[in-house]
DNA sequence: TTAGCAGACGACAATGATTGTCGATAAACT
DNA sequence: AGTTTATCGACAATCATTGTCGTCTGCTAA
């Protein structure tokens, strides 16, 4: 992900505004390999800037998801989360049970649709999730 | 997915009643490969029986995901999908436009992470979502 | 066949995630 | 510094899903 001061330049050629909620945000984002909820980006900046409302998160995150500078994916956990890697191609790996997130390295380029089975689409993308439990919750579950 | 029969016949094994409503669910998902959403299936519910209720078609659909007849997908279309084919291991083609989705035949055995990646966690499962837009939407896009 | 009970039914309200509204505010340009 | 206009945050609304609860009914045992 980008630097704090990279978005920010980013922001105002795009005509938007810097403000501190949102550079908070950025901040927040940057080298962030934890895929937070929105819910917890908003807890996480309230730490630093109480005031600040979830609409603000989910405004601001939309608006690097629309510049490309983030990805919001959905991998059945209940909510979005952000994905502020996507400079390098990656894959997920989900917890089933406590919904943490892992990015992993996978080669999907053996991953083509038969022509029958692609018929009347045109696929864009290709995005490949890997469910499981981590040790963590494999431990709590016994007890 | 089993015929309304059999459904019913396992249900009983497992002390859950059988109710004209559960059976009209079964009908309907039975040989149904539309990946319909819970709302669309509580639609084609009520023409035959017209005061059925959305939580009574939620409660069935669970129940046949918890005795691994159905299974429950997050596709990232807004609402969960009911998926009949569990016999046959298979991926999905989504539309990004309207969210409909297709079965796909992939093969996934070469699909496994590294050491380093699935350290701390069991793998139980992987899922290959492939994206796109369909004749129809990229049709109607253009208008 | 009937009685009794666990479980299902449907109406309704509640939850959690996300988005819309809108007046006040403040960033950016002049 | 003033003007413009997008953003902020409080609040309400929406959508998907689940909880509550009183009533009803399939199923089983007598």
């Amino acid at each position: 992900m980008k630097t704090v001061e990279d978005l920010t330049e980013r922001f105002r050629e795009r005509g938007l505004r810097v403000t501190p909620q949102r550079q908070a945000i950025f901040g927040l984002l940057h080298a962030d390999a934890s895929h937070p909820t929105v819910e917890t980006l908003h807890e996480r900046a309230r730490s630093s800037m109480p005031t600040i409302s979830l609409k603000t998160v989910y405004q601001t995150v939309h608006d690097l998801e629309a510049m490309g500078e983030v990805e919001l994916i959905h991998l059945g956990t209940g909510s979005v989360r952000v994905d502020p890697n996507v400079e390098h191609a990656h894959h997920h790996l989900i917890c089933t049970v406590c919904g943490n997130v892992r990015d992993v390295l996978v080669d999907v380029r053996d991953l083509r649709l038969p022509a029958r089975d692609r018929r009347g689409f045109t696929v864009a993308d290709v995005e490949v999730h890997f469910r499981g439990v981590c040790d963590d919750c494999a431990a709590r579950q016994l007890s």
